[in-house]
DNA sequence: GCCAATTGCTTGAAGTTTAAAGAAATTGCA
DNA sequence: TGCAATTTCTTTAAACTTCAAGCAATTGGC
């Protein structure tokens, strides 16, 4: 171990065990608290996390948005939501129809019956998240706002520096 | 909206945005860090990350993992773990071993190509996730590891609560 | 108008994931 | 010992996921 004068452990220069150890418990902390919401919406409501978070979507829109927007905004690819929709039109909770000015595009929106179990769900859905954070002070939410707004911007940065 | 005495917005008794934003906001932050490790691994390894995330559990140990070990430490189910070390067999990266004592275990190990392969990746990895962090100061991910330990005992208090 | 490039979506193959059921081995306790 | 409960692992079906290839429609030069 190398150690400086005030006998600290000083980092090597390419020492990245820090960010890969918070990288971990980010990892771990999101893979827990996701496992916790998949259970919960398979008990309580017999449903999957995927088709909980398209809708979701959905539900922020009033008109519909297409194939793309939804891939887009749950950034997931683009052949995954075909056929999660495909099995939601199925089960009568969405509804798709053509775009008239654009053969290509199809408008997704959720049905009566959809919007109405969603809105359900989502009810649930935020008491089980304000319960799995409910150790954490309002300062500390504000902190982990804002430190997470950081790693996003510099996670987006450093994605597209790669891919310029 | 509702206002108090100094015209600041007052919360609901049952409003939980917070958190759910909160929520969110960790989802999409894992989700597009993900992301950018998994395009990295195709690209410059061609491995999967469950791969990835397998062999770096067993590089942590010299002597060898279960089955049961690993689908806890990577919080999947047991029948995926059993699924993804049949194709690192098959493929050389490890070597699977019965227990003399009890024929129900196996002991995984990286085989000699396992892990060197994995170390190889895993320093490119490390590059990765520190240039994905690289606008965090140091003394912002302490601040981050501080506080997603504390939302992972958050998450983990509440998670037994419920299956208790 | 023509047509190459782009866009929106679907399809197919391979892989990952879960939940549930089941098989095999071990453990613990009466 | 006997055997019920538990543990470890595998199997199965259905769903989810990505990537790449492909089809159809539209757009943007020319």
């Amino acid at each position: 171990m190398i150690l400086d004068s005030e006998t600290k452990a000083v980092e090597l220069p390419d020492d990245h065990g820090t960010e890969l150890r918070l990288w971990l418990r980010l990892l771990t902390c999101t893979t827990l608290i996701e496992g916790e919401v998949r259970s919960q919406l398979r008990e309580k409501f017999d449903v999957t996390l995927p088709r909980f978070d398209l809708m979701a979507q959905l539900d922020k829109v009033s008109d519909g948005m297409t194939l793309s927007d939804l891939s887009k905004r749950m950034m997931v690819s683009n052949g995954n939501v075909t056929g999660l929709v495909e099995r939601l039109v199925e089960s009568g909770h969405l509804d798709r129809r053509t775009s008239e000015t654009d053969r290509r595009v199809q408008f997704i929106r959720l049905t009566k019956l959809g919007r109405a179990e969603f809105r359900k769900m989502a009810a649930e859905h935020e008491k089980w998240i304000a319960d799995i954070f409910g150790d954490l002070s309002p300062k500390d939410i504000r902190e982990l706002m804002r430190l997470l707004a950081k790693a996003k911007g510099s996670a987006q940065r450093s994605a597209k520096a790669r891919t310029a």
